[in-house]
DNA sequence: GAACGATATTGTCAAATGACAACTTTTTTT
DNA sequence: AAAAAAAGTTGTCATTTGACAATATCGTTC
């Protein structure tokens, strides 16, 4: 497991010296059951999370209702960001939506790891650059593109549309299920 | 024009040993006029950018249409991460809705800054943290409101209102200026 | 494999938003 | 201050999306 975060570490930062004993004592595997949660809304987010496999649901409720923000698969390195820095409760859950692998680092730990590896920084900084790129894009998408654009360009992430529910991706692009169901109708005929 | 810069920094790393001696080489001022660009789309963003004071459209064309993608006020720093990251061609402009005073720094300049200083690492890590954050802010109301709800989310930040174009300001929520024009009305009447 | 619950589809109608055009108001330029 | 340009408003109508209800399909459990 620890290989697999060791590898993506090091494809982030190329000349990164780490290795899976630095790694060992901070990092704890755990197994996470399909439509277990992780993180609940309202406590507050203590970990970065690793996915080995599997993959999670990022939601919120408003009025009831489940709203999915995104989806973690495989090689995601990420925690409820804002929850985490600013030690507030968080407004999202965290489920797995398959059987799944995490590993999971606690702030504690984290912090340790930032103040002695000055590379740790760089590869943080790199993960949330990278992130920021990919929310840009789906603000751009929401600005400027039409509900079956939106749908349309999951086709090249395939796994949204093969490991998600309906339900589920369609309040992630921002429209309910009953309209991505008729998106889906348009499609092919 | 360094201090705010140097102010904006300690604000974000408090403990850090920087002084204006250090910035001062590598930080070049520019004013810049009402409606000027300092990035066009197809050009490849080679600067970080600090907002002295001022402010600044970011957006892209969309089938001819120019959509406002957000605005960066006093102390943003910032930069058209995509582009300068890759090294590719910006779909964005940047452009002054003000009259403005930037401070830039080159890539080359910044990559210099991140290997000797290691809280310069930490700097921009928690910058991008907290433009994550706010990215995700906005893709929730995305997921989860209606423009309306939108629209009034910004008088939280009244430079929105009071600095901005509504047609400019309308883009960036994702809806047409006539949209936003009977938003406004209705909430009068 | 029958029964149940969850997920997905479809119908009807309402509400929100967009497209296009005309007009008014504000801002900029001369 | 007048003229021109840009921004904002409003009217009409079309399209997209949502709300609610009914039904169909799929998946899980017993």
């Amino acid at each position: 497991m620890l290989e697999k975060l060791l590898k993506n570490v090091k494809l982030v930062v190329p000349g990164l010296q780490l290795s899976i004993e630095d790694l060992s004592p901070i990092v704890t595997h755990r197994h996470i059951k399909k439509g277990d949660q992780i993180l609940k809304a309202g406590s507050t987010c203590a970990h970065y999370y690793f996915v080995v496999n599997g993959a999670f649901r990022i939601y919120f409720l408003r009025e009831d209702k489940e709203i999915s923000n995104w989806f973690a698969f495989e090689d995601f390195f990420f925690t409820e960001l804002e929850s985490y820095t600013f030690q507030k409760p968080s407004t999202f859950y965290i489920e797995a939506i398959e059987d799944s692998d995490i590993l999971s680092i606690t702030r504690t730990n984290m912090e340790d790891m930032l103040s002695k590896h000055a590379s740790w920084q760089e590869y943080l900084r790199k993960n949330w650059e990278y992130a920021f790129i990919k929310l840009t894009n789906v603000i751009v998408s929401f600005q400027s593109k039409s509900a079956k654009e939106r749908y349309n360009e999951l086709f090249d992430f395939p796994e949204f549309i093969l490991r998600t529910k309906q339900k589920d991706l369609s309040s992630m692009i921002g429209i309910t299920h009953h309209s991505l169901s008729r998106i889906r109708k348009m499609k092919k005929g």
